[in-house]
DNA sequence: TAGTGGTCTAGACCACCAT
DNA sequence: TGGTGGTCTAGACCACTAT
């Protein structure tokens, strides 16, 4: 049924091996939404493991919305395409994968730049997905680096490379959180360019902030535009304990 | 030290007794932001639960942003003050709390109308910080709910306790979930009201949807209108396993 | 009744940080 | 070196769902 193995000696823990593979059967629809994954002990018993890290594995799932559990029912894919895990740019391959889309990336600029502390490598690219004519844009994504921590970073071609692959792969480092603030855009030359006119739209979401590594150094500003054609969706869930309100 | 103790004959699990205890005291300034709550192992020891157990509660601070673990070091607590948690905005008195600010809340509308299954409850509200002069509105809340489901509830003072609170005390309904959409909302005269002129601002950010309890049932349409003076943060933190992006 | 997820115990070993 | 959080095992009992 499943070639797939857990490796007990790779470095990277079981519950994100798993998570990953998970992950996977459910953007490629092994596991259609709807349906429900392996139930946590018949996971157990095929790779061997606890319920406990097979429940981790899951647990992050949850967390991202790919799943919901139900007692006595299963653990159920109930992917809802457009969630805030759209907040997560750097996700934006995953993201058109579940939407059975080809993403497409389009550099607008590439430049170096002298900024406070030292040059800077300035990359604006839009976002989209690829269709039989003129790919449809859905965001704007504008990034600022410094050279000085990423020497020769603008080299690469972004069309063919994220640029968090990029950073993973030659600079090794993986960005880990980020602190974006939440404002409206007006319209601008850029937009029009980028996502058409748009009439009635008095303006755009707009995501801007820091994005850290594990030491928490400081890998990029960022600043994202969301297309109106992308319908943004916010879902949370949360459990009993979280987010109940108390009396004033 | 504590007088807090947990209770095993509670239904509430353990660690959702224990969550509740930490959330309530870094609210309240007992773990002031930067500082480290108890170590795992002390509140394993002061309890008399597994550290699982521990782990377990401390997780859902952690996914809420309130703390962070670092390894070696301990649990900090790092509040981020205006965080994705005010997507939940049936959350806004514990917001408030957060803020150190005591929260108002003005009824704009309460009525009932006709709907397309029978009655339904109008409620507007206005909600922010109380000022020494003047309140400072920070959103727009609209719920809309189905008087079928919730007879009597036009009754209620909705400046004095919060829908939620009503909800769970009097009809002993729990949100569990929301399907919130983002959109940009123009100005209006109702706007103006409660925000006052925000003389070069082109929207407002707006979130509306749906809430739903733990039966899947719907609970009420909802749609927050944000004020641009609210700086709202979206701050995202991912292991890494989660959003790494894959090559296109 | 059989199977699912929800909670919890009682350990173990490890990597990392402070001293 | 001692304490912290990170991972994992091997169970247990429960509530709920399907049949």
């Amino acid at each position: 049924m499943t070639e797939f193995a857990l490796d007990p000696q790779d470095s990277t823990p079981l519950y994100t091996q798993l998570y990953r593979d998970l992950r996977q059967r459910i953007l490629d629809g092994t596991y259609p939404e709807g349906d429900a994954i392996p139930s946590e002990t018949a996971m157990r018993d095929l790779h061997g493991i606890t319920r406990s890290t097979v429940r981790h594995a899951v647990s992050l799932l949850v967390s991202e919305g790919l799943v919901r559990q139900i007692r006595g029912k299963g653990t159920l894919v109930t992917y809802t395409p457009i969630n805030h895990s759209v907040w997560n740019f750097g996700g934006f391959t995953d993201f058109s994968k579940a939407q059975h889309q080809r993403p497409v990336t389009k550099v607008l600029t590439q430049s170096v730049e002298e900024g406070p502390r030292g040059p800077q490598l300035l990359l604006v690219r839009a976002r989209g997905f690829a269709n039989d004519d003129a790919p449809t844009y859905l965001n704007l994504d504008t990034s600022v680096l410094e050279l000085s921590r990423f020497p020769g970073l603008e080299r690469f071609d972004f069309e063919r490379h994220s640029l968090y692959q990029v950073l993973r792969e030659h600079y090794e480092v993986a960005p880990v959180r980020n602190e974006l603030k939440l404002s409206v855009a007006l319209s601008s030359e850029l937009t029009r360019q980028v996502f058409g006119e748009q009439p009635g739209v008095p303006g755009f979401i707009c995501a801007s902030g820091e994005v850290y590594d594990s030491s928490d150094q400081l890998v990029e500003h960022t600043s994202v535009i969301y297309s109106p054609s992308l319908e943004m969706h916010v879902g949370t869930s949360w459990n009993g304990a979280v987010n109940e309100s108390v009396p004033a």
